[in-house]
RNA sequence: GCCUGAGUGGCGGAAUUGGCUUUACGCGCACGACUCAAAAUCGUGUGGUCUCACGACCAUGUGGGUUCGACUCCCACCUCAGGCACCA
């Protein structure tokens, strides 16, 4: 018998796998399908990490196991290959982002197959060839021509690291989510997709999918929805009306001034409101010194409020109240209407607003009959629940009943109109950088002529698609909020599609989101060249199975591929209104520090160090046995060797002698753990089904087995360490790859035990153990119960008072 | 502040339609076998306190509650992690 050598086995199998092409899924196939897809990974200098590696064995493993269950089983790979640190280092270096990038997938692709991953490489992607591109640039057209895609001057985030402007999904915490810089506001003319126009949908889309619930929840409150109600005050003596967004009408009574934000459209010349010149001065330094403060600065809680008069009045119409108008930064212009009511008896800001400027403060709303006292104090102003006081014909409501009425009533005299508000924000879908997919539009002055807009923005026609991005020799950004493709006159400069006039091309690109908006879809047909993907071809893949990934992606990949997903689906173009069915997130493995694995910190645990020194079956099942998949983890590397071990005493085990009989213990442990694994593995916890798997051996190790007892046995570690499952099998005479079995059967008759413990419990504290027959009825469970030793003497001659019996389970005397 | 999760041995973690004396499986540790010796391997043990021992009692973040019986259900609180946040 030759030692085990998992070097050896492993390249051995892996060469024959591709040789085999066994993994290849195949579209003529009648078997039912299975869409497994992970994350298709950045082509990183660095390589794969352990998230990649904790997805991907997962995906591996299910895959396997599906195979081996009669599916077609597609588990595609690409590359996500757009994105700023290609581009970094082609700044740094001077190599080309498109030279670095193919370098980079060489290496993770090798790296990939030493973890034999079972990949299906005849699908292979990738973002930034001009084959794939071109699709990416004909789906953001038909954004385009469905007026989902616009373009708009406004005040976007920008990461002045990065140069680029950003959406608001990237900005995490006020910073940049790529590089960690505090963002910025600028003024920039961006494109944008609509995606608040699938606000709704993408809530609602969320019902039935088999999704953990966390994961949905956030993504909920991401869109935020929240149903108000706008109201129009007049502003005395002025033609205009303030609108102000609030979901509790029912305090309006209590309302006694407006505040609008520095940004709200009514400010923007003195002549909109006719404000007098002393108040307009204010305002402009009021302005001027907001525009400074930085977006973090300004949001921080408990921030001194501060604002200025705007000399004018707006008309409470229920109580003919004369509102004073200000102006003040703790109202967002991008939130609401821009502009909020005062309350301030019960809202804390409001409240704080009302302390600087000394306005009053009104309750309208008390938590029992005694609570008159009035607010003066933070701490009492009252944001939930109560009953109305103070408040006309809503006086003696709870507050839900008031919000109804007033509601009502407002909508009815004209004075308001209901409506849904959502935090969701249309995706700024422009960068400034040269790493990316042109955006594929032409700007034609002549066309602008004839354009009611006066944009005379063209469509590059399908036929001239892709639109290439040139090759260049500078890759910085410029920094003025104009992409770098700007300085390239020669791809700049261009015909006009529509007119044929001289023309310019948009020089934006597109995000890196882009191209991972629609790969899935590709999948099904990698290689069309007519269509992004043929419908017969999405009809057979569509929709994905069980998608694993990570947490960071519920609010940006996650949420813009099922926007883009559900936008083409009622473009009639894609066959599912959901892509993903199932949804597994994992959880971060951290260093052996409790920390985040950096390379600064320098706890990096590489899979080429594991598999080098383990092997890649180890290196894959121990991934498995750390831990539940979605739980975060401190990475261990002591507890490698258990897997080492145990796979060691399965290669012993397998090529010892081995007798033509199996024993009642083998035979039953094997029915249960065949059983126990294959619900493991489809409900994902690897975890358990590899501890089945070692409970197992530690059961059968000094039991006399057959041969195709343990040939069954390599059927069910076949998903977990394929290469060592392969070579015993062929050990012990096998032919074929082990791809080719069937997923063996339990015998349901042998999992049932004939004989089963009792416990016997006094008072509920477990007392004695009784070993009984199967399905016994309660009078003799009692009396056998009862011969033991240990129960009597528990007993000790008290009487007891009752009984209770749960067959095959326990039986509780109560005494 | 709000929304999610999670708190079980020295460590990673098992067990939740409430029930097989909490801690499966693995790591670590201790002792033993093999060996001249070591490694590897195999075997035994391993929550805490008290006890020579049989055994008793206490233990699933803390405090209550429901129940014959609670890691599991309910209430309050503490700690940690993730997300959101002057959101009207």
């Amino acid at each position: 018998m030759d030692r085990y050598n998992p070097k050896k086995i492993e390249a051995k199998w892996q060469k024959r796998w591709a040789k085999e092409q066994l993994f290849f899924a195949k579209d003529e196939s009648s078997k039912p399908k299975k869409y497994i897809l992970i994350e298709f990974p950045y082509p990183s200098g660095d390589g794969l990490h352990m998230g990649h590696m904790r997805s991907y064995v997962a995906g591996d493993a299910i895959s396997r196991y599906w195979r081996m269950r009669g599916y077609e089983v597609m588990y595609p790979i690409g590359w996500d290959a757009f994105g700023l640190p290609a581009e970094n280092y082609a700044i740094k270096h001077g190599v080309q982002p498109k030279v670095s990038t193919a370098k980079n997938i060489k290496h993770m692709h090798q790296q990939m197959d030493a973890l034999g991953l079972s990949f299906d490489w005849s699908r292979e992607v990738n973002t930034t060839d001009p084959e794939y591109y071109k699709w990416t640039q004909w789906l953001f057209l038909q954004f385009y021509k469905a007026g989902l895609a616009y373009e708009a001057t406004g005040l976007i985030n920008w990461c002045p690291k990065d140069k680029t402007g950003l959406a608001n999904e990237e900005v995490i915490d006020g910073k940049c989510e790529r590089c960690g810089t505090v963002v910025e506001k600028k003024e920039l003319r961006q494109w944008y997709l609509k995606i608040t126009a699938y606000a709704e949908k993408l809530i609602e889309g969320l019902k039935d999918l088999d999704w953990p619930e966390p994961v949905k929840i956030q993504q909920i409150n991401w869109i935020g929805k929240k149903e108000g109600i706008n109201i129009d005050y007049q502003i005395a003596d002025r033609p205009e009306k303030v609108t102000c967004f609030t979901t509790r009408p029912d305090t309006n009574f209590g309302a006694t001034f407006i505040v609008i934000g520095p940004e709200h459209p009514l400010l923007a010349r003195q002549s909109v409101l006719q404000i007098e010149d002393k108040h307009w001065q204010q305002i402009e330094n009021y302005k001027q010194k907001v525009a400074q403060t930085g977006e973090l600065e300004r949001t921080m809680e408990n921030r001194q409020k501060s604002g200025v008069f705007t000399g004018l009045y707006c008309v409470n119409n229920l109580n003919d109240y004369h509102m004073p108008l200000y102006v003040a930064d703790y109202v967002l212009g991008n939130v609401g209407t821009g502009a909020v009511i005062g309350v301030p008896g019960h809202d804390k800001r409001d409240f704080e607003f009302a302390k600087v400027f000394d306005l009053p403060v009104i309750r309208v709303v008390q938590k029992d009959k005694n609570d008159n006292d009035p607010i003066t104090e933070p701490d009492q102003v009252q944001e939930d629940e109560g009953i109305m006081v103070n408040s006309d014909f809503l006086d003696g409501m709870d507050i839900h009943t008031a919000t109804k009425e007033i509601s009502n009533h407002l909508v009815k005299k004209g004075w308001a109109q209901k409506t849904i508000s959502y935090k969701l924000r249309d995706w700024v879908f422009s960068r400034q950088r040269y790493w990316g997919e042109p955006i594929p539009l032409v700007h034609c002055e002549k066309c602008a002529l004839q354009d009611p807009s006066g944009r005379g923005t063209v469509a590059v026609p399908d036929e001239d698609l892709p639109v290439k991005l040139p090759e260049v020799d500078k890759y910085e950004p410029t920094g003025t909020g104009e992409s770098p493709l700007a300085a390239v006159e020669k791809w700049v400069n261009t015909k006009c599609p529509q007119c044929d006039g001289p023309a310019k091309r948009e020089t934006d690109t597109m995000p890196q989101w882009a191209g991972s908006s629609w790969y899935w879809l590709r999948y099904s047909d990698p290689h069309n060249k007519k269509v992004f993907a043929d419908k017969e071809k999405l009809a057979k893949w569509q929709p994905v199975d069980l998608y694993f990934g990570g947490m960071e992606h519920t609010t940006l990949h996650l949420l813009y591929s099922r926007f883009w997903n559900q936008f083409l689906y009622d473009q009639g173009l894609v066959t599912q209104p959901e892509p993903y069915l199932r949804r597994q997130p994992h959880g971060i493995i951290l260093g052996e520090d409790g920390e985040k694995m950096s390379k600064s910190r320098g706890n990096v645990v590489s899979p080429d160090a594991l598999i080098e020194k383990h092997g890649a079956d180890a290196a894959r099942m121990y991934q498995m046995f750390l831990g539940p998949h979605e739980a975060m983890i401190s990475w261990n590397d002591r507890g490698i060797v258990g897997v080492s071990r145990f796979l060691e005493k399965i290669w012993r085990w397998a090529n010892g002698p081995t007798q033509g009989t199996d024993s009642p213990t083998v035979t039953k442990a094997l029915n249960k753990l065949i059983k126990k694994v294959g619900e493991d593995i489809e409900g994902i916890q690897f975890n358990t089904a590899v501890a089945a798997m070692m409970d197992f051996y530690n059961q059968v190790k000094n039991e006399s087995v057959s041969p195709t007892l343990i040939k069954k046995f390599l059927q069910v570690l076949y998903p977990f360490a394929p290469h060592i499952a392969e070579e015993l099998n062929e050990v012990l005479g096998g032919k074929t790859s082990l791809q080719l079995e069937t997923w063996p059967e339990f015998d349901p008759a042998q999992i049932i035990d004939q004989q089963i413990k009792l416990v016997v419990q006094i008072n509920g504290k477990t007392r004695a153990v009784v070993e009984v027959v199967a399905d016994l009825g309660e009078a003799e469970a009692k009396t056998l119960a009862l011969a033991s030793a240990v129960v009597q003497k528990h007993l000790a001659g008290q009487s007891i008072r009752q009984v209770i019996y749960r067959p095959d389970r326990l039986i509780n005397l109560v005494v």
